[in-house]
RNA sequence: GCCAGUAUGGCGGAAUUGGUAGACGCGUUGGAUUCAAAAUCCAAUGGCUUUACGGUCGUGCCGGUUCGACUCCGGCUACUGGUACCA
């Protein structure tokens, strides 16, 4: 018999939804389990297969979890603020607010016609004002503990977008949106402090569950190094010249120094450079480089020798050029460096090209060819005091020496930068800032938020960079919230990554009008047990929130440190062709067509059977008839099922059982439906099934296909939903087999199998293992070296 | 360049405290059922070789350890992701 999916799972989607069996109170009673997928942003083409498949492994676990007896919270929400929508708005001359409304409904639509278990009561939506209230809340906490602030820089602008960009969204000198190449241009930004919160954050990663690349990636974009300061004397001036270098030990090769285009010794001494014409045209065109630029023109180094200002190496006392090139960036260190050309690279390249002296500090390389960089170990030469020593002592001798003689002191340097933040677009939240003549920047009172954004016909961005909001008298003429003179507010928006950095707090207690979360509430579901999500928002989103979760926690708002227990990361689904799917490429798969076909069980099995879930792996359509061949025969051995119990397959359902509890919590979701299909196979060669067999392998499945078990176990007369019936559990006395089949080899070859007794002893194998006829022949007068029994899997033989 | 991951049949992928390589699924071939088809069921399915029994080769490449290596060690190659003048 083959089951109408389509019937059944309107009937059941109908069940779940409309008596809101996945919504869930705070009960106390019950422990808590918290999953969290990452919400999605509701783009007008839908929900593809790979937005199936990441939420589908959390949707095991809860439900699962479900059955195990816990209060599950497992929400979502739309991510809704964002540059697609506003475009699209643009181009279609629709307010945004419906464009996402609209692009809600059909995605809320695609999530349910897929069966997920979500709390469809605790939605939220990023642009709903009642959220974003509290987005700004926060932002005005952060400023107000001098978090946030403004600074001029050279920012990334995408001329097309024409919104200015991070670092992380314009990487490869592209805009992240549209591929148009990003200029620099000077702008005056919001800034968030996360530099202040390095070490925190990284120190935290270490009560993070996770993968050691997804652990490692996070390290990695934090980038903490260790060295010293060193003050290096600028001859005849007071001044001295700070560098950072995490190879204090190499001090005595120091034969040149570098400082950044920008760097403020430029400004101060200007009029003692002699060549300072050739030096404003070399910033000049160092400004005019995209980041792109540099990158790519990295293997030519440039640079302008400083005419009039020589520094002082403070260990050998020598008098050092010093140059300006823009291979130093102002934004990491101290803006300067002490060049060591004989052990790096970049400074041999920017030597040999400027004719500066090479010195070789360690030994072992050929600095008449190369830089010697291979020097994690080593010995120092050349070096006075530290010669002889190996690296690692010289490192201890210089930091001590360098204390001594007060010119330079250990020092830590993180490569993250501050958060860039700010867009300057309509469809964000407004940052809650008022700009004062008399009292500066100002942040609204609590009872003025939300800041709401104000309706608007024309959503085309202002010339140079400028929000479509200062084309709003109304919105930007205001009153100083502390003199109650006239003022401006902020017309620049917050990035998409504002409103993502919190909501897992707001699934809490989505709908409190007086907190961001009730700290009960809170304390209830937090942390997250298990968070899964993308590989590609390992770095900046879980960093950014764990920031604001971090920052949230000093200010008594929330009552953990960290937000996060577990973090997996989903591989992607690929078009068929093997490529990324992309709306432009042709290759996306819709999961209503799946649905509509095949139904959403066979789609939820096919998503996560597909391959290895951390993994990513192509589509394949013909595929998908395989997983609705296993629920058919699920389905029909129904027809088998009995009141007598029966032994032909206690072991192997027992096995499953155990398999697939542990292949669920290890992310195996592949090999336990793997699984699952051996036990249906072998079922449906049993003589009949007993009834509470049927009833364990049905819930087995149900997390998995909930539609057709819940309809199976129905028409078994169960009148409870399967919901929150008990996971099975495994009868460890039933994994043991009396009589096993092990393998016979010859010098490592498999020759034959013999079937043994589980205590058959040692002697006993091996005396029956050597009687069979094919391992007579192949051991026939030869002579026996070696035998080796391993208990349960094989006998080797070696002649 | 650096960091991480991956490499197994026609395809997606299983199997690592070293112990039957290819589970499970797709596809293909043959058969049953059918007026026929779809669906379903049964069987076979890594290469070469053999009528068959069997033999032999085989987990990206080269070498090593071991009774035994997809798994461990040394040396490469290719692809994917992240990152990049980070001092």
């Amino acid at each position: 018999m083959e089951y109408n999916h389509k019937t059944v799972e309107a009937k059941w989607q109908k069940h779940w939804y409309e008596n809101k069996r996945f919504s869930v109170t705070e009960d106390k009673s019950k422990k808590k389990y918290y999953s969290l997928v990452e919400f999605p942003y509701p783009s007008g083409a839908g929900m593809h297969v790979g937005h199936i498949r990441a939420y589908a492994s959390l949707e095991i676990v809860s439900r699962k979890r479900r059955m195990e007896g816990y209060n599950v919270l497992f929400p979502i929400g739309f991510d809704a603020f964002g540059l697609p929508t506003e475009n699209y708005a643009i181009k279609n001359n629709i307010h945004p607010r419906q464009v996402t409304d609209q692009n809600i409904k059909t995605f809320t639509n695609q999530l349910q016609r897929t069966g997920f278990s979500f709390d469809f009561d605790r939605v939220v939506d990023t642009t709903d004002e009642k959220y974003y209230r509290w987005t700004q809340w926060i932002f005005v906490q952060l400023f107000n503990k001098g978090l946030a602030f403004r600074d001029t820089t050279y920012v990334n602008y995408c001329p097309s977008c024409k919104v200015v960009l991070s670092n992380e969204d314009s990487q490869g000198g592209k805009c992240d949106r549209c591929e148009t190449p990003v200029v620099q241009k000077e702008k005056d930004v919001w800034f968030l402090k996360i530099t202040d919160y390095a070490e925190r954050l990284l120190q935290g990663l270490k009560e993070l569950d996770t993968l050691p690349r997804i652990r490692i990636e996070q390290e990695n974009w934090i980038g903490k190094s260790t060295g010293a300061h060193v003050d290096f004397k600028v001859k005849d001036t007071d001044e001295s010249l700070m560098v950072y270098t995490t190879r204090p030990d190499t001090l005595y090769g120091a034969t040149f120094m570098v400082i950044a285009p920008e760097h403020k010794l430029l400004v101060k001494y200007h009029d003692r450079i002699k060549n300072m014409k050739d030096i404003h045209d070399y910033q000049d065109a160092a400004k005019l480089k995209t980041e792109f630029e540099r990158v790519e023109l990295q293997k030519d180094k440039t640079g302008v020798k400083i005419d009039g200002l020589v520094a002082i190496n403070p260990v050998t006392n020598k008098e050092i050029p010093i140059f300006v090139a823009d291979y130093v960036m102002i934004g990491y260190g101290t803006g300067a460096i002490m060049a060591v050309p004989g052990h790096d690279s970049r400074d041999y390249e920017f030597a040999t090209k400027f004719g500066c002296d090479i010195v070789e500090v360690i030994k072992g390389g050929d600095i008449e060819k190369e830089a010697y960089t291979d020097t994690a170990e080593g010995e120092l030469v050349n070096s006075d005091i530290l010669n002889g020593l190996s690296v690692k002592e010289a490192k201890v001798t210089i930091a001590e020496y360098l204390e001594a003689q007060g010119i330079g002191k250990k020092a830590t340097n993180y490569k993250m930068k501050d958060w860039a933040f700010n867009r300057q677009r309509y469809w964000g939240e407004p940052i809650p800032i008022v700009h004062c003549d008399k009292c500066g920047m100002v942040a609204l009172d609590e009872k003025d938020l939300p800041l709401v954004l104000p309706e608007m016909e024309d959503f085309e961005p202002g010339e140079d960079g400028q929000s479509p909001l200062a084309n709003v008298p109304e919105f930007v003429n205001t009153t100083c919230p502390t003199c109650g003179g006239p003022a401006k507010r902020e017309t620049d928006t917050m990035p998409q990554w504002a409103g993502s950095s919190w909501y897992f707090l707001r699934y809490c207690d989505p709908h409190n009008n007086e907190e961001l979360a009730s700290l009960e509430n809170l304390k209830y579901w937090m942390q997250v047990d298990w968070y899964n999500g993308g590989m590609e928002h390992v770095t900046r989103h879980v960093i950014y929130s764990r920031f604001w979760h971090q920052f949230l926690f000093d200010i008594g708002a929330v009552p953990t440190e960290e937000p996060y227990k577990k973090r997996t990361a989903q591989g992607m689904i690929l078009g068929e062709d093997g490529d990324k799917m992309s709306k432009s490429k042709g290759n996306v798969v819709n999961p209503l067509e799946i649905i509509e076909e095949f139904g959403a069980d066979t789609l939820r099995v096919f998503t996560l059977f597909i391959g290895d879930y951390e993994q990513s792996t192509p589509w394949n359509p013909s595929g998908v008839k395989g997983a609705k061949r296993f629920l058919d025969k699920l389905a029909r051995l129904a027809e088998k099922v009995s009141d007598k119990p029966n032994d032909e397959y206690q072991t192997t359902l027992h096995k499953t059982i155990k398999a697939v509890d542990e292949d669920i919590e290890n992310v195996k979701f592949n090999t336990a439906i793997a699984k699952l299909m051996s036990l249906v196979n072998e079922l449906s060669k049993a003589t009949h099934i007993f009834k509470e067999d049927y009833e364990k392998v049905l819930k087995l499945v149900n997390p998995f296909a909930p539609h057709i078990t819940e309809e199976l176990w129905e028409s078994l007369g169960h009148t409870e939903d399967m919901v929150f019936a008990s996971w099975p559990k495994y009868d460890p006395t039933k994994l043991v087999e009396s009589t096993i089949e092990i393998v016979v080899s010859i010098n490592g070859k498999v020759r034959d199998k013999i079937s043994i007794n589980i205590d058959m002893s040692k002697e006993e194998v091996l005396t029956l293992a050597k009687s069979t006829e094919k391992i007579q022949a192949q051991i026939a007068g030869k002579e026996i070296r070696k035998e080796i029994y391993v208990p349960k899997k094989l006998v080797n033989i070696v002649v």
